[in-house]
DNA sequence: TTGATTTATATCTTTGAGAGTATAAAATAT
DNA sequence: ATATTTTATACTCTCAAAGATATAAATCAA
């Protein structure tokens, strides 16, 4: 279901939770396009200094892609929004 | 409307294009994040190397998340496939 | 067309990523 | 509880990102 995703950690958190989905290994996925399993670690812990080439061929072996959103604003309901 | 995003190629159209739309330079878009134009620059033009901190400022810069799903097939009408 | 703004390139420096390899720690299975 | 599998860390090496700064090239406006 994908939650926002605004952050290396958020979005490690959701490499981690498709993977998991899928019953595969961070050595599986990262052999799979060519990455050490280290580096899966890292990537799904939230290191920021991860390369964006790393990321999208960790999303290439797990079938998925990226959809970019406006921020949605938390709607607080005691502020008595109405959406 | 943010197509199918598998590649730092496509990821950088994406930025562009929603930079674009709300006006920006990528030097405003930078300076309100500690980056500066040069690197906006590179990730815009698909730097397969830029690091995801870099990404999520930008992001945050332009007032954007992501989210993560399943690659669409794309349907091939002659297939005779039906969604 | 000219002048100004925006974007792309370039150099040098510092810093850290990821490959390769190894191992420790944690989680899972038997 | 113990063996096995999976994940996290560690170290060296090579390579490039991004900062800082400068400038060329392209785009836009007067």
């Amino acid at each position: 279901m994908s939650l926002k995703i605004v952050s290396p950690e958020s979005l490690g958190q959701a490499l981690r939770a498709e993977r998991k989905k899928k019953g595969l290994t961070q050595k599986s996925v990262g052999t799979s396009v060519g990455i050490e399993q280290h580096t899966i670690s890292k990537i799904e812990n939230g290191n920021p200094g991860a390369e964006l080439g790393t990321l999208f061929r960790v999303l290439a072996a797990l079938d998925l892609e990226l959809v970019v959103l406006p921020r949605i604003k938390p709607m607080d309901k005691s502020k008595g929004d109405v959406w």
